[in-house]
DNA sequence: TATATTAAGGACGTCAAGGTCCTTTTGTCG
DNA sequence: CGACAAAAGGACCTTGACGTCCTTAATATA
């Protein structure tokens, strides 16, 4: 559901919207979110056309949030580097299942409905706001705060 | 989320599902699901390793369901194939960071939680229960059944 | 038993996501 | 302007998911 790149563009804007004012490097961002140097170039690219942050280059330049982050969400994040999929048809396209999707398939989708829901109803600020840091943030405040409960759902899969 | 193996295998069983009886051959199963015949050979082998299907070789073998399918949830049937993963630690691994998650990670792994419950309630049996068919069977009784609504959750993505 | 039929096992090929590196362009500062 | 710093662009490599194919083992039937 969610690439490797969108979790790099994630912990990107997160750190970014943590450190208000002057450019961030690609450098500089790579280190602090644990991330590829080089691939996050690209995924930065991605970014900056998708309008979430802007670049500048040059000496002291970087990379800086574009918009205000309680008007942009997490599925923005994740769509502009890797946009996330619906099933809006029969995976098959045979004649006569165009117009619906059979018992299996609808429910498949609802199941990213919800989840694509959620993430467009989740907004930077929000994630921003809770108390508690990044994963990738230098953890300066104490490790308290992120004993936050890690799970309200207990894990329970039919694994054999 | 759903990987296209475990798309072929949730095809697979209610395929199966519709068609309780004599075994079904590899060949006539990829027929009907519409999938690579020599791919699906090896999805249906972690089904059986799983314990979702029987198989029996030889002439008159093939694939039958191992359980009823009331038993058998969807989450079954993707973690056979391609186990569903969870966020269960701080994906950068940094001490400190090791009992609880971030905001961001936290609201990540609530969201695979939904799915992964939601996956986890949905029986094979509610799926064949319902009016319509398997995407890929052919349409005897008429593409009434199928036009059940789409989806109750309209799109709506910030994509640029 | 011989033969046909089927799954099991595993080597190998293909392709896109993930990742690296080099060159070019744009910017700052002395 | 010259030197340096940083993103932009793009060629190229790597890895794992997806897919093919061949050989082996098991089963039914004559």
């Amino acid at each position: 559901m969610i690439s490797q790149t969108a979790e790099y563009a994630l912990r990107a804007i997160v750190f970014l919207g943590n450190q208000p004012g002057s450019p961030c490097t690609t450098a500089k961002l790579a280190a602090e979110i644990d991330a590829p140097p080089s691939y996050l170039a690209k995924v930065m690219k991605g970014l900056t056309r998708a309008g979430i942050v802007l670049s500048r280059r040059g000496l002291h330049g970087g990379f800086t949030l574009a918009r205000d982050p309680a008007e942009v969400t997490i599925l923005d994040v994740v769509d502009s580097v890797d946009a996330f999929h619906r099933i809006d048809k029969c995976p098959l396209g045979r004649p006569g299942h165009t117009s619906g999707l059979c018992p299996l398939h609808r429910r498949m989708d609802n199941v990213m409905a919800v989840a694509q829901k959620t993430l467009e109803h989740m907004t930077v600020r929000e994630v921003l706001e809770e108390p508690g840091l990044l994963c990738s943030m230098p953890c300066v405040t104490g490790p308290d705060l992120l004993n936050v409960e890690s799970k309200p759902v207990p894990e329970g899969s039919g694994k054999g």
